[in-house]
DNA sequence: TTATTGATTGACAGCGCTGTCATTACTAGA
DNA sequence: TCTAGTAATGACAGCGCTGTCAATCAATAA
């Protein structure tokens, strides 16, 4: 029924062996039966069995992208990412959700994640974001020894990871709004369990501070990534006499600029011209809504490939510990110059 | 390094086929062995590995979501269920896009798919739409003796598939909008590639029929399921004088439904007021936009867990040929009585 | 001519599990 | 007590591949 090994070697009068290395690229092979071996393994629609492959060699060929509450468009970029560059090496993802409830003990997460982990026969594992900052979760693929790799934000200790440079766009963007004219600006920030939240903030910081321009206390508040926090904190934000309100708002993602967006419009005030609104992300929301948002794009995709591309390298080759990827400011309609 | 079999069997005093036999609840084991093994087995934390697993039954414990261009919510909701099905079967899920350009000829699409399936080593495919409807990749499918299931609208063919009832739902959704008094409704199409474009438009009408309101034929307008494309057709039914324009517009999906407000928003039409809007799906985007979408809920976790299910089932149970679940319409505030 | 070397190829074990079939232990009935 | 019959267990081959190491071959040097 399914073609094996043994089958491409008879019909090419070679041992498996041969076959095997041809298959592998193996050196030693004469170029006219590395040639005719592969012909007819095409010819036969021949692939190995990962099965028997991995037996043999304790691999598995496979390559889990573990998330937690990720939002599904960030998520199927970055998933679509990572399938293609394993396609390319042999490898095939597998995707598992990992909650880590906020609530449990340190212990507890632990606990979970081993569970998890243990039936997940993988070479390597993809951490979302998150994931990336649980110390459990790092820690319980350390001792199982498996090879992981973080999309996350820039970090500081020695295990790899790969992100972009949050502070840094955060900084362009609200150097963006202050070109703008705009004086008065509200920042929402994400949700505090993400490292990307702090950084986000630190650069729209070091603008304004750069610009000598004041932050306004009473316009930083607390979200947490979700439409819903978003709402809340525009609500908070734009519910003031208009000499009160913010000229822009800056939202550290696009769910909560999208939010912004919302209230304003039940408010009455029109977007840009009475209220500027810029978000983070650059998810297909942002350029579906009205006003398109102008906002970061993170190179989900390329995150996604590069990631797992490091995973599958051959294990003697060098693991870079950190790569920073580049962002684009997106500019779309959401802002305008203030008045 | 890693537990095996043989360790465990060891540690138990037992063959490695007794162990077997407890792993895979196989009967005629006595009671206090069965006990004693699955004790040590979780102690020493072991875990049988499926590629040894799959050599020896010629399984592979993976199943395929395959989908192409599917929208990021659909698609991890749907996810999401087969995951978890599959995981309690002891299945993994691997993901694989597989785009058919419309462009190609059917040997085209026929050889790409091959392509792609003759390096996946699965036990099993879950189609999504419109992969569902896709004679090459269904017939692919049969003659590499794949099993497979779609996640697709009532098809009147023999092969597996599991939905919900796109006409009843669409119908249902049309005499709410009847019952608040519309009677001049617009209706924007689906992609023509989709089959459930044609099944939403004939809930449509025999609501309309039955209810003996007339269907206007410039009130039907084209689109693709994509926002751009809900943009445009809502410009073609809002644009012209206020006596000549629907009083609600049912889009086949929300991210046109979606659109259509947001052009009622830049026409200056009120929404629900002015106009009242529902789509389907019932994505997170309807929740996420002002006003909150009407529309009509698909059980797409279920739907997904329901296929992996199906998929995993031993070959000797029976495969259900069809299977519909049940939809809900999700009445919120995009839907006014018409004055 | 023959020994030497390096390139090419093949034989064979073994990866960890399950399926088949043989063996042993136990139970109940004669 | 013995025997049949059934439940419980184990021995062993083999799934399709790769790693190890031995064998063969061709070309060159002595």
């Amino acid at each position: 029924m399914k073609v094996t090994i043994t089958d491409v070697a008879e019909k090419a009068g070679v041992s498996i062996k041969t076959v095997s290395r041809v298959l592998n690229n193996e050196p030693n092979v004469a170029e006219t039966t590395r040639a005719r071996v592969k012909d007819i393994a095409a010819e036969m629609r021949y692939s190995p069995s990962i099965a028997a492959r991995g037996l043999a060699t304790s691999k598995s060929y496979l390559i889990a992208l573990i998330y937690d509450n990720a939002s599904p468009n960030y998520l199927s970029d970055l998933q679509l990412g990572a399938i293609d560059a394993c396609r390319e090496a042999g490898y095939h993802l597998v995707v598992q959700p990992l909650s880590l409830k906020p609530e449990w003990t340190r212990e507890e997460k632990v606990k979970h994640t081993r569970s998890v982990l243990d039936r997940l026969p993988v070479d390597g594992v993809i951490l979302t974001p998150p994931l990336g900052d649980a110390d459990a979760v790092l820690e319980t693929l350390s001792e199982l020894n498996i090879r992981h790799i973080r999309i996350s934000p820039k970090v500081r200790d020695q295990q790899p990871y790969i992100g972009m440079d949050d502070e840094s766009a955060s900084y362009q963007m609200t150097l963006h709004l202050l070109e703008k004219g705009h004086r008065r600006i509200g920042f929402i920030r994400g949700h505090s369990d993400h490292s990307a939240t702090p950084l986000r903030y630190e650069g729209f910081e070091r603008a304004m501070h750069e610009m000598e321009v004041a932050i306004l206390g009473d316009l930083v508040v607390q979200g947490d990534f979700t439409f819903a926090s978003g709402a809340i904190a525009a609500k908070e934000l734009l519910a003031r006499p208009e000499q009160e309100r913010p000229t822009a708002i800056f939202a550290s993602n696009d769910d909560m600029a999208a939010a912004v967006i919302s209230v304003a419009g039940q408010l009455g005030i029109k977007v840009p011209e009475g209220l500027s609104v810029c978000g983070f992300d650059d998810t297909p929301l942002a350029s579906v809504i009205w006003p398109a948002l102008t906002t970061i794009r993170q190179p989900i995709y390329k995150m996604g490939s590069q990631a797992a591309k490091q995973l599958v390298k051959r294990s003697d080759e060098a693991f870079e510990v950190g790569k920073i990827l580049d962002f684009e400011i997106i500019v779309r309609d959401s802002v305008a110059r203030a008045e």
